[in-house]
DNA sequence: CTCTATACCTAATCAAATTATGTATATGCA
DNA sequence: TGCATATACATAATTTGATTAGGTATAGAG
């Protein structure tokens, strides 16, 4: 089922959503990623899989992301966890993030005209 | 002169910023909107031209905008203002907007690993 | 006479998401 | 037994939206 519903992602915020979910939890697959998000943001927002997957083989493939694959109940599970790269990243990617939601959340709440 | 090393604008949020920009003047022209936005967020942020102008020109096929032409100074201005139907999207679009600013930003504070 | 600011704009490209599928196992339930 | 739902991975085609890189033109400062 592809259930989307839910509020747009910030388009861009993807990987650093991602980078901040693993540093919290050390290591997680790409399916409980989607569940956590969904659970923190109370089903306010919805990271698809087709989005997910592409950005974690992106973050792969930039060094920032490593991976160790296992077999649970019969199904394989892909367990994504941040390198030593991908740590320090994180710390800088959270704190542009932040910096920008700021800044539209100061335009969105500014009141006066511009003159 | 594209002048642009400032944050990194949310993706998705332009066209919801330039509403709300004429939410607040009634009306007010492209050039005018990038200065606005580098004032309020004190040059945090950037609209650049090339990513302003085809906004515009989709929120004026939508109908949610229209606009008026004027001489100053010898220079053409074309200044943009709500339209009706664009009001009561402005209303529709911030919300959604703070809403899924705040959900990333709860995302981005969490602190508890997801078990 | 050149540089900066004002003021509009588009074309080509790139990035990142969505839409639409596809595979496969496990589990609940009727 | 058989079907739906949940778990778990993934990709291809398309769309959307911004960036990069230009372009035109007037006004004013030095």
């Amino acid at each position: 089922m592809k259930t989307n519903e839910s509020n747009p992602v910030i388009k861009g915020s993807l990987s650093t959503i991602i980078m901040k979910l693993l540093e919290n939890n050390s290591r997680m697959y790409g399916y409980e990623m989607t569940k956590a998000v969904r659970e923190i943001t109370q089903n306010k927002m919805n990271i698809t899989e087709a989005a997910l997957y592409p950005a974690l083989h992106k973050l792969l493939d930039e060094g920032l992301l490593e991976t160790t694959t296992e077999q649970v109940d019969g199904r394989m599970r892909k367990y994504y966890a941040l390198t030593k790269k991908g740590k320090k990243e994180t710390i800088v990617k959270i704190d542009a993030l932040k910096d920008a939601l700021e800044s539209v959340q100061i335009l969105l709440n500014s009141k006066l005209g511009n003159e």
